[in-house]
DNA sequence: TCTCCATTTTTTGTATACAAAATGAAGAAC
DNA sequence: GTTCTTCATTTTGTATACAAAAAATGGAGA
């Protein structure tokens, strides 16, 4: 059953920046229009706009001072990560997430992102799994100062590392798409105490499973972290069936 | 280690139609953009341009009918889904595969497309099931009238009910992003006449164990499947060094 | 007061225009 | 003959303009 082996190390700098260049590495900046991308994307997942919520050009070219061609491409690509939807003749909305699409999302994450555990404790650099801890220390210490913002800066830093570490691009790429869907209902689950503390829990058993480069260790942490999760999310959203992010996930719009 | 659940069932046609909407749903094809973005697409997957290749906007514009501006969104859609990239103030070139890019999506698919013929035998509706049974006798039949275009529909066809019978569109998604950016090798694959047969006998046991809604069976197909092609697509590639096509997956540009 | 229809306003879809950067070519200096 | 510099052309980056569709508004009739 073993789906890890060697990959080739041939032409590393091509293959890993070709791959994952445009995406959001954060340093440059370059054009306008990924500056705008990142702007909507940022706006999308702090929750400034809900699930389902309209995308109106003139606001958002308002708001970033970008002109529309410009917005428009970076809508566009926003659209095919999934991040909003468009309808014909009726602009772009925030992508809802329904309690079926987060099942399947956790589906998909529960085969990729413990691969990507595997392939850490395969292949992470020394440097890396060096980070590993420091990343985990971090969110350690962003727990017991209840400092939610520290706590997702650490964890996006841990995840970052995650997925460097496993030497594979394409599983970063496509867990960067799915893991942006359901971000911004991180900080929601993050709010309840337990939850926090459940969490570090797991993530220890993570951390220690990768510093160790113990493969099934860490397969079985990951795994049991994102089961975790999922189920917390999902009782988060049946018991506060009312508040406005329920609302945002659960509802189909009336009049479509 | 059971990552297999029922999920929820409800809401469906909101969450799978706002999920997959904006893909390939050949049926209407309404906005200009969308057009013109699966003509490039094609135009790329069928080997029109080849990896590294320029893509020059007014070149397009004129062989699509669109202007910049329909244009310009429609590239900037491919490039996030990876199939094009872009450098500033230098246009858009068609992405390399790097010998490297092509063991990171294989790593991938054997990840999830494993789970996808897991999630078929658990999930699929029996209309499914037997349409399975169908596209597969269309892929024999069309290996057997040695017709390359037909093969490759056939197996357009296979994936497809693989992908829907599966009831996750996530995974759908993140495939069909990664299985985009090598499906116009897999033309050069299936013109060996003894991958063909191998393929056949390997997607035979993987359509059978599907029918059979036989899970272990469908991810040992599955698996065996993958790392066959992935195998007969490197040999090709190291024996066929000096082929255009081998030049536009393995070089990195001289200038840049 | 409610409902239906016409008009106005907003918003999206599409096309074009202008500026900045990069590429390529011609000519001068060596 | 070679190399460097300068200029013209091409191509991209950005902004604006116009048309079509949808939503919002408001008034007339019941």
């Amino acid at each position: 059953m073993s789906t890890i082996v060697d990959l080739p190390t041939e032409t590393p700098e091509q293959g890993s920046s070709a791959s994952h260049q445009g995406e959001n590495t954060s340093a440059p900046e370059t054009s306008l229009r990924e500056a705008t991308q990142t702007w909507i994307r940022e706006a999308i997942l702090s929750g400034r706009y809900q699930g389902g919520e309209k995308l109106i050009e003139r606001e958002l070219s308002e708001m970033t001072g970008a002109s529309r061609s410009v917005l428009r491409e970076a809508l566009s690509h926003l659209e095919a990560r999934g991040l909003i939807v468009r309808q014909s003749f009726r602009g772009y909305t925030v992508a809802k997430l329904s309690t079926r699409s987060i099942f399947e999302i956790f589906e998909l994450r529960a085969s990729v992102e413990t691969l990507a555990a595997e392939l850490f404790a395969e292949r992470a650099s020394d440097q890396e799994v060096e980070d590993i801890g420091i990343a985990f220390e971090a969110i350690e210490a962003g727990i017991h100062a209840n400092d939610l913002k520290k706590i997702r800066t650490a964890k996006d830093q841990f995840f970052g590392v995650l997925f460097a570490g496993c030497r594979n691009s394409e599983i970063r790429r496509a867990l960067e798409n799915v893991i942006d869907r359901i971000s911004y209902l991180r900080s929601q689950l993050m709010s309840d105490p337990r939850r926090r503390q459940d969490s570090l829990v797991e993530m220890r058993l993570l951390a220690e499973a990768l510093q160790d480069r113990n493969r099934v260790e860490a397969r079985a942490a990951s795994l049991a972290h994102l089961e975790s999760a999922r189920d917390a999310l999902v009782n988060q959203l049946s018991v506060a069936a009312n508040t406005k992010v329920a609302k945002a996930i659960t509802k189909v719009p009336r009049k479509s």
